[in-house]
DNA sequence: CTATAGCGCAACTTGGAGGTTGCACATGAT
DNA sequence: ATCATGTGCAACCTCCAAGTTGCGCTATAG
């Protein structure tokens, strides 16, 4: 059994999955190809990213009809605010 | 430049490394061959880990004679809190 | 002054993360 | 039934992080 703290740590650690937490926060929700137009990558790249995302438990899919739509989850949406504060936070420490 | 949330979640991803910082909590101090002792790598895999840590900002060097000492600076103590609390916290939605 | 303990640097190997391409499958529209 | 859209799966490539080994430098001990 692996510790969960490496799925998270592991997720937060990929500043393309930051900042798709940061559009699923802007968006509510959306889907990987949506999510491909502000990310330069493929879908299946975002897909994987998802995926990661998913697995630290920082993002659920729910498919409905052909399409599947992430949304953050609780840790997910905790996670987003906190990024924002460690960013400011250490803004002040660098200066 | 590259954004210090990646150095941070980088950095914090390791196992090895999250153990390392509970190490330095536990003894205040520590060198790197000290800590080899309680790792299954050699004593340069241990310093290469302390020298990621320092550049996250969660360690301090310190050389003194022939031995550098590492200590948890300000940060790197209040992440070893916030490691233990998110423990237990995702302990909790596992159940 | 010599020996030894501690450290840093550099080269090398390896496994996995991040990304791409290609294809097959499912669902909605015409 | 057909076509287009959205997805998932698998193979492949590349690059870097993690770890090792080997060597050389510095500083304390005898």
């Amino acid at each position: 059994m692996s510790d969960p703290l490496n799925y998270l740590f592991g997720a937060l650690a990929d500043p393309n999955r930051r900042q798709v937490i940061g559009l699923l926060s802007e968006r509510g929700s959306a889907t990987a190809t949506e999510l491909t137009g502000e990310l330069p990558m493929t879908r299946q790249a975002v897909s994987k990213h998802l995926t990661t995302l998913a697995d630290a438990g920082l993002v659920a899919s729910a498919r409905q009809g052909r399409e599947t739509r992430y949304t953050l989850t609780q840790t997910g949406a905790e996670w987003d605010d906190r990024l924002d504060a460690l960013r400011r936070h250490l803004q002040k420490r660098t200066l």
